[in-house]
This record gives C-alpha cells, sequence and structure tokens, in this order.
DNA sequence: CTAGGGTTAG
C-alpha cells in the first residue's frame, strides 16, 4: 500500500471516504493518513471539518497522538474552524498522552471560545484523570458534575467511573454505583458490566464474577466477547480451566466469536501450565480460523519456552515474529532476558539488553530486575550495583522487588552493612508507603538472615 | 464508520 492509492481513493472515489478505507482496507502506515492530510490541505475549497476530524480519529486510532495534536493546531494555522468533537479528541490525546491537566487546559479554552462541553468532553476528562491514577479526583468531578446538574450521565461516563473505582480496588464501590444505575433511567449495558465482572475476577472473585455474569444476562444484556474473556481469564487463572472450556463452548454456542485476545488468554494459560505445546495448537487453532496472531500471543509463547529453560525455542520464536513483521517490545525481550539470566547466561542477557537499547526500547524496572539478578547470580555484584545506578540515573525507579533483589545480592556477597544501608535508605524514601507490611517484613528477614 | 467507556503477554 502507497501513499498515492488512499490518496487515489479519496479524491476519486465515488463511495465516500470514510475510516475504514485507510483503517482495514489496506492497511496502511501513519504515514499515508498524513499524506492524505497534506492533500486535504491543499484543496480547494478546503475539505469540511467534519472530513479532516475523520481523518485525525483515523490517527488517534492508530494511538499516534502527538501526531494527531500536530495535526490539530497545523488546521488551526490554516483557519478550519474549532469543533467540539475536535476539541473532544485533542482533550482525549493529550489525556492518553498523560497530561491531563492540558485536557483541563482545554476545557477553558473551549469555555472562552463561547463553546459548550458534551458529555463526550467530561467522559474524556474523567477517564484522563483515571488514567494518571487520580481516581478520587475522577470521582470528585463526577459528582460535581451531578451536584450541579452540569450534566445528565450516560452509560459511558457512568462506565468509566465505574472502571476507576475497580482500577483502585474499589470493586464493591463499582458494584454500588452500578446497582444504582440498575435502579435508574440510565440502565446498564454490558460495558459497566464486564468491567465489575472483570475486576471481581482480578479480586479473585472468581464466583461472584460468575454470579454478576447470570444476573447481567437474566436482565436481558447480553454478553460479549470481552465479557467472555475476563471470565475465561479468571477462570483459567485459579485452575478452573475445565469451566473455562465451558465458558469457551457456551460463548459461541451464544454466536459469539473467540478474537484474539481470548486465544491469547489461552495460550498463555497453557504456557503458564508449562504445556507450551498446546499453546501452539491454540496458536494453530487462532491460525486456522482466520485471526492473526499479535505480539502478545508470540511474547506468551517466548515467555512459556523461557519458564521450561528452552531458550533455543523462544529465540525461534522470537525470529519467526520479526519475519511476520511484528515488532517484539520490551515485554518479549524481557522474558528472554530473564531466560538467559535464569539459565545463567549472563553475557547472552548482556548483549540482548545492549541490543535492544541500541534499537530504541527502553529497559524497565523489570529488565532491570531481572539483570541486575542475573549479575549477582553469575557473581558480579560490583556490575549489579553500577546497573542499579545507572536505572536511577535513567530515571527507572526501583521497585520493591528491586531491593529484594539487591538486598538479597548483597548480603549473599559479603556487603551486610552495605545491605544495611541501602535498607535505611528505602526507609527514608518512605517506600513501605508505596509496598505493603508483607514485603517490608521480608526486607527484615533477608537481613537478619545474613546479618 | 467526525468525539468519550470494558478484555489478552513480562
Amino acid at each position: 500500500m502507497n501513499c498515492t492509492r488512499i490518496g487515489l481513493r479519496y479524491y476519486y472515489s465515488t463511495s465516500p471516504f470514510n475510516q475504514r478505507t485507510l483503517l482495514f482496507k489496506n492497511a496502511p502506515k501513519v504515514d499515508d493518513a498524513l499524506q492524505v492530510f497534506d492533500e486535504m490541505l491543499q484543496r480547494q475549497p478546503p475539505p469540511s471539518i467534519f472530513q479532516f476530524t475523520q481523518l485525525i480519529s483515523v490517527i488517534v486510532k492508530m494511538k499516534q497522538y502527538s501526531t494527531a495534536l500536530k495535526l490539530f493546531k497545523q488546521m488551526r494555522l490554516m483557519g478550519v474552524p474549532v469543533s467540539i468533537p475536535t476539541m473532544n479528541i485533542s482533550i482525549n490525546c493529550y489525556c492518553r498522552l498523560n497530561q491531563v491537566a492540558y485536557g483541563f487546559a482545554l476545557l477553558a479554552t473551549l469555555f472562552k471560545q463561547g463553546f459548550s462541553p458534551s458529555l463526550a468532553t467530561y467522559s474524556t476528562l474523567i477517564h484522563g484523570l483515571v488514567l494518571a491514577d487520580r481516581v478520587f479526583e475522577a470521582v470528585e468531578l463526577f459528582k460535581k458534575l451531578l451536584r450541579d446538574k452540569l450534566c445528565d450521565p450516560d452509560q459511558v461516563m457512568y462506565g468509566t467511573v465505574i472502571n476507576g473505582l475497580c482500577k483502585v480496588g474499589h470493586t464493591s464501590k463499582a458494584i454500588e454505583l452500578l446497582t444504582f444505575m440498575e435502579s435508574g433511567s440510565c440502565k446498564p449495558c454490558v460495558e459497566q458490566y464486564s468491567v465489575v465482572i472483570d475486576s471481581l475476577c482480578k479480586d479473585k472473585m472468581v464466583d461472584h464474577a460468575l454470579e454478576l455474569f447470570a444476573k447481567m444476562t437474566g436482565k436481558g444484556v447480553l454478553a460479549d466477547v470481552i465479557t467472555y474473556n475476563s471470565l475465561i481469564h479468571g477462570l483459567c487463572n485459579f485452575g478452573r480451566e475445565t469451566e473455562a472450556a465451558k465458558m469457551l463452548r457456551n460463548m459461541e454456542e451464544e454466536g459469539v466469536s473467540p478474537t484474539v485476545a481470548t486465544f491469547n488468554i489461552l495460550v498463555n494459560s497453557f504456557c503458564k501450565q508449562g504445556s507450551v505445546k498446546d499453546a501452539e495448537l491454540a496458536v494453530q487453532e487462532m491460525v486456522r480460523r482466520g485471526l492473526c496472531p499479535n505480539v502478545i500471543t508470540y511474547s506468551a509463547l517466548i515467555d512459556g519456552y523461557c519458564l521450561r529453560g528452552e531458550i533455543d525455542e523462544a529465540e525461534k520464536v522470537l525470529n519467526g515474529m520479526t519475519e511476520k513483521d511484528l515488532a517484539p517490545n520490551i515485554i518479549t525481550y524481557n522474558s528472554l532476558i530473564n531466560g538467559y539470566c535464569k539459565k545463567k547466561q549472563i553475557d547472552k542477557a548482556r548483549h540482548l539488553f545492549q541490543e535492544i537499547q541500541d534499537k530504541g526500547l527502553i529497559p524497565d524496572v523489570i529488565t532491570y530486575n531481572s539483570m541486575l539478578q542475573g549479575l549477582f547470580e553469575s557473581g558480579n555484584p560490583a556490575a549489579a550495583r553500577e546497573l542499579f545506578n545507572e536505572m536511577q540515573a535513567k530515571g527507572q525507579a526501583p521497585n520493591i522487588y528491586t531491593y529484594r533483589i539487591l538486598l538479597h545480592g548483597m548480603c549473599k556477597n559479603s556487603q551486610c552493612s552495605d545491605a544495611l544501608a541501602l535498607f535505611r535508605s528505602v526507609e527514608s524514601k518512605e517506600l513501605m508507603v508505596v509496598t505493603n507490611a508483607g514485603s517490608l517484613t521480608w526486607l527484615w528477614i533477608c537481613l537478619t538472615n545474613f546479618y
């Protein structure tokens, strides 16, 4: 696919230009959409704001939020008028870029220009606060909107708040809000139920999730693939594979087809059980059904092989995905790096660690944790401590596992006084506030065992 | 199918 073809399709197609043209038909790249944008800017008379918005929403769906914002800026400079939808998309972009403050700044601009925010504007901002882990403020904003009667919340807005509550572990509060919806005129639909069902599964309350699922379907709300995915995931996670299989059959009987995500849940579950062969069969089945394995599929397989110590097989999968033009990401590589470290192949781990950075990937705290453990276990505490400094210099905050690895490594290498000093510094950083009592106890046990 | 919400990997 090249840009010209999209451009031509845009100019000469008799059917109206739409998202699917750009998004799905020819799987074009962002550059193609940008080319269309440039052509649109040069057209006389200029296309409507509607058409610009359509195109930019394609770019947003490709998760190119900064690009989308740049295009809006360019449009403004070219004198294309703004509208509530364009403002909403911009606010959403800022929120996705973790800059919810800019989102609120845009809300102020919007008021100044005499626009009235829509429900979508407010829902986007509430979601932005949730994305920024500011759920308390999200709930406060929602309450303020209700209190001041600034809007009449719809299912999406309720759902956004319910999701926020679930995200911070307040599933029971989320259930209260869901029940409130049931009692009112804005009845919950499958999205709101699914959020809570998923949260219950993650809270290890799979039976409660199943009960809510039964209640939902009892009210005539049909489960969709995401509802089923959450339940299958929950059942698999707690060793209830037979029920998961039953759920899978049930969903197909209901006419809901499994997606890549559904199969990925199965692939991952097989891998965690150590039966990568079954995982491979699941991948074959998804391909047979015309579904295309994605980065998550291959990463799960790689991790599965690494867990079994079959690094060669993991490397084969990595090569296979690269051949299919799928770019491995940091999660993919973390499995391999961890696999090398666990097999005491620290040189291979270090090499890969360097290689991915040369490719422009940013190691995260999990990468560093694997490397640190590998370095200690290969008898190189000095390199480990150097890497610990490096990770902080590069802005990767150590977590409780990092400290656990360091304390353990130092103690084992007769550096107990250093370990104690490190522990004191952890204490002074008040890391315990963000950890839990269990981890803190572990630190003490680790120290007292070796001191 | 011009704007906002829910599922999958380390």
